[in-house]
Parts: C-alpha cells; sequence; structure tokens
DNA sequence: TCTGGGGTCCTAGGACCC
DNA sequence: TCTGGGGTCCTAGGACCC
C-alpha cells in the first residue's frame, strides 16, 4: 500500500490532500486540536491542524505523504530533525485500530480475487498469481490492475504491485514505481533491472551487510552476483554467503506462507523522560504493571498463553538488554506475567537510566490446547527409556 | 535534537540427557 | 587421567522487516 498511515489519514482529513502530512508520535504529542470532539473530521480548517514547527519530544515518523518525502523526511527519522527540514509539515499521531481496519479490507479484496495470499505486515502482502484465471495476461499486468482498481474503489487507497517469478524479485519490482505503480520483472531482466540496483534493495540486506558489503568493495547487486559462491560464504558464512549468492541471481524458491501462528506478543513504551530505577520506582512500577495488563489484555483477545516471560529495557545510552524467565507451565494473566516479568527484571542491571520498558510473552500456545493447570497430572515416575535400555 | 513499536529468525553457548 | 557424539531446551544478543 502507498504512504499506507498517512493514506488513511488523509481518507478522514482529505482537506490535507497535497500537503505535507507526516505521521508518528503518540496521542499526547499532537492532542492540540484533534483531540476534543469535533462537528466533523473534513470541516477542520487547516489551521487547526497541530505543525511540526518547534515540536519536541521523542519518536519517529512512521510515514510521510509524498509532499512531505519532497523535505527530505521520511520513515524512521526522529520528529525533532524532520520539524528542521520541513517545520510546515502537519503532523497526526498513529491510529493503528484505523490503519488495521484498512488493512483488512484490502487483504480481503485480494483474497476474494486470488486465494493465495501471504501476509507481510499491516500493508503488504505477497499473491500467487499462478493458478488465478487471467493471472498470465500480459504478464500480470491485467490481474494487478484488477487488484488496483477494486482496492481502491472499496478503500480510496492506492497501492503498487510488482509481478515476478518469485517473491525476492516481486518485492523488488513493487518498489520500481510508486506510488500506484505496476511492475514487471521477468528472469531475463536480471542484468539490466536487478543488477545496478545497490545490495541494500534486496529484502533480507539490511545496513551491517551492506555496510560489510561495501567495505569489501561490494556495491551493486551486480557485483555482488560476480562473485563466486566460495568467497561468499568465506566472508558471510555457509548460510548467508549461499542466500546472498542465490539472491543476486533473483533466484529464491520460497512458497507463500499463507498461515502461521505467532511466535510472541509484546507492547513495550518509550518514557517520555529517561528514568530512573530507584528515583523513579513508582512510576517505573506503574508503567510496568500496565504493560504486563496490555500484554494479557493482547494474549486473551487472540486466545494463547504462554510460558517464556521476558522483559527487554533500553537505556539513556540506547543500548538494551532482555531477560527471559521460561515457567514450567502456561500463563496468560496480568498478574502472573507481572511476577515472571519481575522475576527476569531482577537478573538485569538497574543502574543506568531507561528509556524504554518492554513486556513479552513467548513459548505460545493456543488457550485451549493448553494442559489444564491443577487439573488431573500423570503421575511422574522414571523415564521409561532408562529402564529398557540401561546402558545407555 | 537522537533514534517507535510490534514482530521473526538466526547464532552461540551452556545445561542437561541418553 | 582424560574426556564422544548425538540431541533438546533455555538464554541473550543482534540483524532485519513492516
Amino acid at each position: 500500500m502507498d504512504a499506507f498511515y498517512a493514506s488513511v489519514e488523509l481518507l478522514r482529513y482529505p482537506q490535507l490532500k497535497g500537503l505535507p502530512v507526516v505521521i508518528g508520535g503518540g496521542r499526547r504529542s499532537v492532542d492540540a486540536a484533534i483531540a476534543t470532539d469535533l462537528p466533523a473530521l473534513a470541516d477542520i480548517p487547516l489551521s487547526d491542524f497541530p505543525r511540526l514547527d518547534g515540536y519536541t519530544g521523542r519518536g519517529v515518523i512512521t510515514t510521510a505523504t509524498y509532499a512531505a518525502r519532497q523535505f527530505g523526511v521520511g520513515s524512521a527519522m526522529g520528529l525533532m530533525k524532520a520539524a528542521k527540514l520541513c517545520p510546515q509539515a502537519i503532523i497526526l499521531p498513529v491510529d493503528f485500530d484505523e490503519y488495521r481496519k484498512y488493512s483488512r479490507l484490502f487483504k480481503a479484496i485480494v483474497t476474494d480475487i486470488a486465494p493465495v495470499m501471504e501476509d507481510r505486515g499491516i500493508d503488504e502482502v505477497y499473491i500467487d498469481f499462478t493458478q488465478v484465471p487471467g493471472g498470465q495476461r500480459e504478464g500480470g499486468r491485467v490481474l494487478a490492475r484488477l487488484m488496483q482498481k477494486t482496492i481502491f474503489q472499496a478503500t480510496g487507497l492506492t497501492c503498487s504491485v510488482g509481478v515476478a517469478p518469485n517473491k525476492l524479485l516481486a518485492k523488488m519490482a513493487s518498489e520500481f514505481n510508486k506510488p500506484q505503480g505496476i511492475s514487471i520483472v521477468l528472469e531475463q531482466d536480471l542484468e539490466a533491472m536487478i543488477w545496478p540496483l545497490a545490495c541494500r534493495k534486496i529484502n533480507g540486506i539490511g545496513p551491517k551487510a551492506d555496510e560489510k558489503l561495501q567495505g569489501l568493495g561490494i556495491k551493486t547487486i551486480g557485483e555482488l552476483a560476480a562473485k563466486d559462491l566460495q568467497w561468499l560464504i568465506d566472508h558471510f558464512g555457509q548460510a548467508t554467503g549461499a542466500w546472498m549468492h542465490e539472491a543476486s541471481h533473483g533466484r529464491d524458491v520460497r512458497e507463500l506462507v499463507t498461515e502461521s501462528e505467532p511466535v510472541s506478543i509484546s507492547r513495550e513504551t518509550t518514557f517520555d523522560r529517561d528514568l530512573h530505577a530507584v528515583r523513579d520506582k513508582a512510576e517505573l512500577g506503574a508503567v510496568f504493571t500496565r504493560l504486563c495488563e496490555q500484554v494479557a489484555g493482547d494474549l486473551q483477545r487472540k486466545g494463547y498463553l504462554g510460558k517464556t516471560i521476558g522483559i527487554k529495557l533500553r537505556f539513556d545510552d540506547f543500548k538494551g538488554v532482555t531477560r527471559d524467565q521460561t515457567l514450567d507451565h502456561y500463563i496468560g494473566d496480568a498478574a502472573a506475567i507481572r511476577s515472571a516479568a519481575g522475576q527476569a527484571l531482577k537478573r538485569a542491571p538497574l543502574t543506568q537510566r531507561l528509556r524504554l520498558l518492554g513486556v513479552r510473552v513467548g513459548a505460545l500456545i493456543k488457550t485451549e490446547d493448553a494442559p489444564v493447570q491443577g487439573g488431573k497430572q500423570p503421575i511422574p515416575r522414571p523415564a521409561q527409556e532408562a529402564l529398557l535400555f540401561p546402558e545407555d
């Protein structure tokens, strides 16, 4: 989806169309005009919208409209920095509930047209065109156009589509023509369309891998493809080296993953100001309890229990630690999570000021699949294998 | 003027078991 | 006095993605 969060906001506030708008920060940061009850959202005069100018506070941009991107602001940029680059930009708080609503809407349209879909987050999917009637017409362009049109008619939102023989290339293709673009990449286009790109464009090569590659004199995917397999394995290890070799040649055999279970559920928060474990004990304790309650609520709503409880700290120097605590039974209620997380927290260093606290529950199991607590337990006895094979 | 929140996957070491 | 070869589970950190 194109500039997804910002585009959803523009549906509510059409008067912002064409203007630099950034989404980011919490409710607190922009409660000015938007917070109180309003006549009609579309009637709010432009002058009532909060601007980035003079913004103080933590947080990053999650999405910027294309008009805002002209000023050099974009995703993951600190809001304070963005305020310098584009003070006149309008800032709106994130509203995940609203984005999730539109996320469900567009995904429902996709699966209506093409049932084999892999969910890649709130605004992205992989779609298998192979078995869809008409999926091969004009190399996939006809079906891509149909998707765009249907999604736009139902939601008013635009998207970009990349069509290719595999997920790796489709993802890269989808970036070629944003917004509202369609790009088709065939195997024979590798040299002309993929090899000139920076290695960073490969989904899976991030800042660290890219830096290391550059240190080895490799900037483009073509340069990566020119290296032989053994050389890459020597520098990046068996798995990563072999994967890089395949990716640089446009090869990817991964199937679409159409269903999956969550691995962990977590909540975390960055404080308005750094807190000290001793001096701000009460405040920290209240946040800790709230995070546990939120995680418990998430588990309950989604129908899971977990037995590995973890905490995450980020210190004022941005370094972080995690501590895990695995129980011998599954839990889901806030008090039990708080208790286990408290145990984990005790094992973490707490002398430095904190900027973030998080609580996570992992080793999940569907509530209905969990062993019944306090129910009939099997009577423990010596392992039978030991009796049957005493010599080993 | 530092840098959100929610995730997944991988690696590596240690405990423990057979 | 010296010391295998599996395997699983747990923990911690880190890279990466949306």
